[in-house]
DNA sequence: CTCCAATTGCGTCGCAATCGCAATAACGCC
DNA sequence: GGCGTTATTGCGATTGCGACGCAATTGGAG
């Protein structure tokens, strides 16, 4: 299991001739096996928990270079601290979880299209664009008025 | 012209409960005749062209003052820096001109809807939702192929 | 005019992210 | 395998935005 990411690795490396380094390894396994959206801080530990001598500013450094060479996605959310997340064939948005923290992916063609139509409409082509949708549970339909107790 | 401006102001803090101060007057002042969506920094250059002694601590106090009463909205862009601008009736999105910074604000009941929908399907109800369509202007129509001039 | 709490300015702090630089380690070459 | 070159790393310091503590100032009610 762990060869196939590997050679990914090796792989993503060699085609962008970088170095393939201890740090960038463990760093790159740890990403590619990240479903969550997690912050620098958050893969730094991750990344500590297999060799602790590799530093945040190689973690934030790495991730930089993996952005531009489009192999991840950077996002900021209204916390402020940014998510990332390896980039997939097919654009997406997030519903964020305001309880948790929790991000779920979701994609709308409709939405997008509607994008699309009102940038044209103002005589602007899409660069780029994010939705994010602050949510939180739906209270589970009760029997009486429901309240959440403290 | 400034009158009316002035009255407004007055009226806002008495309204809250605030002092009329130097500061918040003038703080107030830049804010309501800025159509763009200044950050805090920008504003703090506005302010200090009419009174210098303003600190730029009083202007995120303010600021922040004034987004709790829902006065004024916070908005965090791609680039980091929070801008502001003043709440009006409706909710509305962006569009974000990514050549020269200028924002556009625009309003779809269509996408509303979609996000209500999607957010009820994924079993959330929506706190808050942020749509930034990130935009380039579109190429005038040419009859050769334009080139872009540097 | 007086008094006092609200407000301000200043300096400092906190946090995420970046940077400069000396030390280290890939990797092509022999 | 050993070498030399140069990308990369770790470390500590720094930046930038924003918030905070505190002493000094100032609205504005009486």
């Amino acid at each position: 299991m762990t060869n196939s990411a590997n050679s990914d690795i090796a792989r993503l490396c060699k085609e962008h001739g970088l170095r393939l380094t201890g740090a960038r390894k463990i760093i790159m396994q740890v990403l590619l096996k990240s479903n969550d959206h997690p912050d620098a801080v958050e893969l730094h530990r991750r990344v500590s928990k297999i060799d602790s001598r590799v530093a945040i500013a190689t973690v934030y450094r790495t991730l930089n270079m993996l952005r531009d060479k489009g192999v991840l996605e950077r996002h900021t959310f209204a916390d402020g601290r940014a998510r990332y997340e390896t980039t997939d064939n097919e654009h997406h948005d997030h519903l964020i979880n305001v309880e948790t923290g929790d991000v779920v992916e979701f994609r709308s063609d409709e939405i997008e299209r509607l994008q699309e139509e009102i940038a044209r409409a103002h005589g602007f082509e899409i660069v780029n664009h994010r939705l994010e949708i602050y949510v939180r549970p739906l209270e589970k339909p009760q029997r009486r008025a429901g309240r959440a107790k403290a």
